[in-house]
DNA sequence: TAGATTGTTAATCGATTAACAATC
DNA sequence: TAGATTGTTAATCGATTAACAATC
């Protein structure tokens, strides 16, 4: 039985790649797998089988050796590691076209999180249900991200209200933000923020589409 | 008169800032601001200036000693790095509720992309417009992308028909493909692929809130 | 000129890869 | 047992930070 550690410092690479492993062994646990190998797990995900067993070690040892991982077993410590055994409750602020696309993501569900609130500031929008939770005025939202014990909110406003919304959702007592808006915002040290700039990748490509050929 | 130099290794987290700096760059621009040091984009962006310095230098001297970076001319020039000077052609394939949300997404017209055709496979779908792009018949998929001289395509699709979508891009002669289905696409190395996996950003927002107290 | 700030080289830090002993 | 595969240590590689000469 093998023992989930909590190391001091795991770099960030490690910790991206972890949603990584949990999604092969979910799919390999699907396709009846049982006892699975850095080797195959490498080959499923592009990334060395050294990179995997190290990234694995650095959180307890969860294989044999000569045999390779039990499905099951891992996939239940990643799941552990990541946290995805916790039920989060999350909100999203901002229903527009990506609130509402972000409302529906199944893949949220499916990792454990709770869809329990959605915020806007659109009377139009108001009163609408977006994948059977109901759009609330933003100016409740100090009152029910208490009330309903919501954890993570998702900023999917625009950018110039980014902030304002951040500082509400700071103040009601969150501790995780995943900001959708590009800029940089500002929080205490003690809230956790992921920026996901969409941006970013289509401009990756851009570069790489540029430099590769006339 | 700086002048744009290829260089022939750039490490890929100096070119993930490229657009950060491109985005600064602008809104200073918005400002009014005519020169800015490292020192402040730095505070604005929450990078190091000794980082800044050394991602613009790898591509040239863009800087006047004892002065600081022209706005005007130091965002001409990262946008010329980035290929953002370009118009490239996008395609968004799967119009479910992420497609309809890039498909409106702002600040791709912004930084320069074209939106030149949507695709879906439900006639339900198909004539629809978004954001005044018609709806197309995925079979039209190879000769659409052709026609309208197509280089980079944005699947949108389930994770079980995101592969099937890549291998067509990639037949009809498509450049560049940004994915945000869960799945590792095979491509041929002459075609760039970015991921955007959306269940990393909030699977390590758990991880962390997690790890950070009971 | 004196003060400021870049561009670049050297030093440090961190992450990946290679190698291999341990062991199932 | 022999073959396979993990976990771990050492070696390499790459990226960030620090320092400073060049120069506006």
């Amino acid at each position: 039985m093998a023992k989930t550690v909590s190391p001091l410092r795991t770099s960030k690479a490690t910790i991206d790649r972890l949603p990584l492993y949990f999604r092969t062994l979910r799919l390999a646990q699907d396709e009846g797998i049982d006892i699975i190998s850095s080797e195959e797990l490498g080959r499923r995900l592009g990334i060395t089988p050294e990179q995997i067993r190290k990234d694995l070690a650095s959180f307890g040892q969860f294989g044999k050796k000569g045999v390779g991982y039990y499905v099951n077993e891992l996939k239940r410590n990643v799941g552990e590691i990541l946290g995805l055994n916790r039920h989060w409750n999350i909100a999203i602020v901002g229903i527009g076209h990506l609130g509402v696309a972000l409302a529906n993501y199944q893949n949220f569900v499916s990792l454990g999180f709770n869809l329990v609130a959605l915020f806007d500031q659109d009377p139009n929008v108001i009163g609408q249900r977006v994948n059977h939770v109901k759009v609330e005025d933003s100016k409740q939202l100090a009152r029910i991200v208490e009330e309903r014990h919501i954890q993570i909110g998702i900023i999917a406003v625009p950018a110039a209200f980014a902030q304002e919304v951040a500082d509400e959702l700071v103040a009601a007592g969150l501790r995780g933000i995943w900001n959708f808006a590009p800029v940089k915002l500002e929080v205490p040290a003690s809230v956790r923020l992921v920026n996901e700039d969409l941006s970013i990748g289509l401009s990756s490509l851009s570069y790489h589409l540029t430099h590769a050929e006339g």
